[in-house]
RNA sequence: GGCCUCGUGGCGGAGUGGCUACGCAGAGGACUGCAAAUCCUUGUACGGGGGUUCGAUUCCCUCCGAGGCCUCCA
């Protein structure tokens, strides 16, 4: 795919993947995510992918057929083991032909052959590209060790490739493990189907924070963020409207709340609450009693949410939006009104700020604050 | 067909063998010139049927329903 879209639009892999990584860092810097501390690429580890199959081979676990280089599945006893499936199983609901030069039923590519036009590497095996799960192995083991202690992904990917990597990095480390932990999290469905091009309701981050296409609004990544911490993040995710809509209105609240105030101690049950295997639902709803504005900061924080920046992209939505002097200017001729006691001036004002999409705050001595509402 | 996950009040969403979160919406009240915002009060739900138990939404079996994986791509 990325071959063809390279070719496509006459550029180089790399300046379409660089192009695509641009976007994907602002995302997820919108987001609010912290930038981790090493971004590796499958293609600058191809001399520790080439290591690894040369050990798994080396200890009998791997072999070269036909220009490939194939993971021995039977030699791994306890392959499955993550997935919970026997091999036996697998085999009997298997309905696919076997390549011919696999030994095995379920033995995997380690490494592939690349014709002329594809992007390939040389090896002790010849020129080509590397198997499907082989990265993963190849990058965890230069810049985490032979084994580490969590190892992500969505669920999806349970099975083959996190039970692949594994038997890889097992196999050719000689560890009983790879990683100490793995958390897969749910998938994403929107407005109660899953989300599919074919659907019509396929839908990017980077449209959620840019573009009107889901509920007629840009989304500022704080209430992204903060609809995504609603669901445990093993449940299946549905996006919608109404939810991204329900998190704005506690993150509204609550940097009403905070307003000036920054704190470094957040609340203690909250962190405790997402200790316990980031039951970030269970420990939103602490912040609902949190009502220190300091505290509140610092416990917002520790989620990643910066009700400042929020409060940010407030502002810069309501200037672009709405003539801020001519509202200034109404909100001032209404408080004359008023304090003039005349009341249907006051409201006629109101009004027409409403149609504007303009809401305001009062209090006894005249309006407080005001805010763009949809 | 095999394996796995899930089914909670109008909606969203945690959790627990007995004390029934929380949010949104709704209702009532306070405040307000009237509203909005805010604050207070209010909500007895755990898919059906069996079983275990003194007691099950929580454990077991089964049925129904939803989703995922089992092939490529990652």
């Amino acid at each position: 795919k990325i071959n063809a879209r390279a070719a496509e639009r006459g550029i180089t892999i790399r300046e379409l993947t660089e192009e695509t990584n641009r976007v994907f860092q602002a995302d997820v810097q919108a987001l609010g995510c912290l930038e981790p501390d090493v971004q590796p690429r499958a293609t600058e580890h191809i001399a520790e992918m080439i290591a690894i199959i040369q050990r798994l081979i080396d200890s009998g676990h791997a072999y070269a057929a036909d220009g490939h280089v194939l993971f021995n599945v039977p030699s791994m006893p306890d392959y499955g083991r993550l997935s919970r499936r026997s091999l036996d199983e697998m085999l009997a609901g298997a309905r696919v032909d076997v390549a011919p030069y696999k030994r095995g039923d379920m033995d995997f590519v380690l490494w592939k052959p690349s014709k002329e036009h594809e992007p390939g590497w040389e090896s002790p095996w010849g020129r080509g590209r590397p198997g499907w799960h082989i990265e993963c192995s190849a990058m965890s083991w230069k810049h985490l060790g032979e084994t580490f202690d969590i190892h992500g992904g969505g669920i999806d990917l349970v099975f083959p490739h996190h039970e692949n990597e594994i038997a890889q990095s097992c196999c050719a480390f000689g560890q009983k493990i790879m990683a100490k932990v793995w958390m897969h999290n749910g998938f994403l469905q929107v407005e109660g189907e899953k989300m599919s091009k074919s659907l019509g309701n396929f839908v990017t981050i980077h449209e959620l924070l840019h573009t009107e296409k889901f509920g007629g609004r840009k989304w500022p990544g704080e209430v992204l963020r903060l609809a995504m911490l609603r669901t445990h993040y093993r449940q299946p995710i549905d996006w919608t409207v109404k939810a991204l809509e329900e998190a704005e209105t506690s993150l509204r609240r609550w940097a009403d709340l905070v307003g000036d105030h920054t704190g470094e101690k957040p609340d203690a049950e909250f962190v405790s609450t997402l200790a316990d295997d980031l039951n970030t639902p269970a420990a939103l709803t602490l912040l609902h009693d949190l009502r220190d504005p300091s505290a509140l900061d610092a416990t917002l924080k520790t989620i990643g949410v910066d009700v400042r920046r929020y409060a940010r992209w407030i502002q810069e939505e309501r200037r672009r939006s709405v003539d801020t002097t001519e509202v200034e200017a109404l909100i001032a001729a209404r408080n004359a009104a008023r304090a003039a006691k005349n009341w249907a001036e006051s409201d006629r004002i109101r009004n027409a700020l409403a149609e504007m999409g303009v809401v305001l705050k009062d209090n006894k001595d005249g309006t407080t604050s005001w805010e763009i509402k949809r």
